[in-house]
DNA sequence: ACAACAATTAGACGATTAGCTAAATTACGA
DNA sequence: TCGTAATTTAGCTAATCGTCTAATTGTTGT
């Protein structure tokens, strides 16, 4: 859960995180909403990959990357009921690609 | 805001925040439940403060830390929805300038 | 096989961070 | 006023971070 807390510091990798809820996104594309340097971009997907945020899928040249809104989810659900606090979603589709599921991240 | 997310990503201060939600503590108090040295733990307030998390009020030779629950709440808040969360007090009172009172036990 | 494209890795750099010890500040009590 | 206690500030170090350019890897189409 530290990986996730220390993936979210950085708005930059928020802002990632907010446009991968809307769909699935290829690397290139995601990229193109910033400022910096794809490399740069680059760094920013694997610190999101690290922290289970992310995954990932080959597709010819390009590298789709998707949110993993349920890692998300647990971490602040964690968080937050340590301090009397509630997290729910509003939507069922929490989906988008994504099936909620349980997957061990670090 | 930034500085809140920035003062969430590490852990130490991730705690100082839950022992605070139990009650308003002292510096040297609150230093006693970590290994790190009193200057170290300074650092880590100092940080806080910035972020608007804790507030201070000197008394006599001690300062007393508190936190300030709807600064954490608005930031965890604003984030969430914008991924279709929601997150909401379970005890009764979100005020903002919340005092945070000990109810009802531990 | 090769050129073009998508993305990552390598290597470097300055800025920030978390940690330490020692010194300074502030308040209290004898 | 002096000594002690509580805390912060100063100054340092090692590690990590975000960024860059250049080079590398992997894939496709010709």
């Amino acid at each position: 859960m530290n990986k996730v807390f220390k993936a979210l510091s950085d708005p930059t990798r928020r802002r990632v995180l907010q446009l991968l809820r809307r769909r699935p996104m290829v690397a290139g594309e995601l990229a193109e909403h910033f400022e910096v340097s794809k490399p740069t971009m680059s760094a920013h997907f694997a610190v999101l990959r690290g922290a289970g945020l992310v995954e990932t899928e080959r597709n010819g040249k390009t590298i789709i990357y998707r949110l993993k809104m349920s890692v998300l989810e647990d971490a602040l659900l964690g968080f937050t009921q340590a301090f009397g606090l509630e997290i729910q979603s509003k939507e069922a589709s929490i989906v988008s690609g994504d099936r909620h599921r349980k997957e061990s991240g670090s």
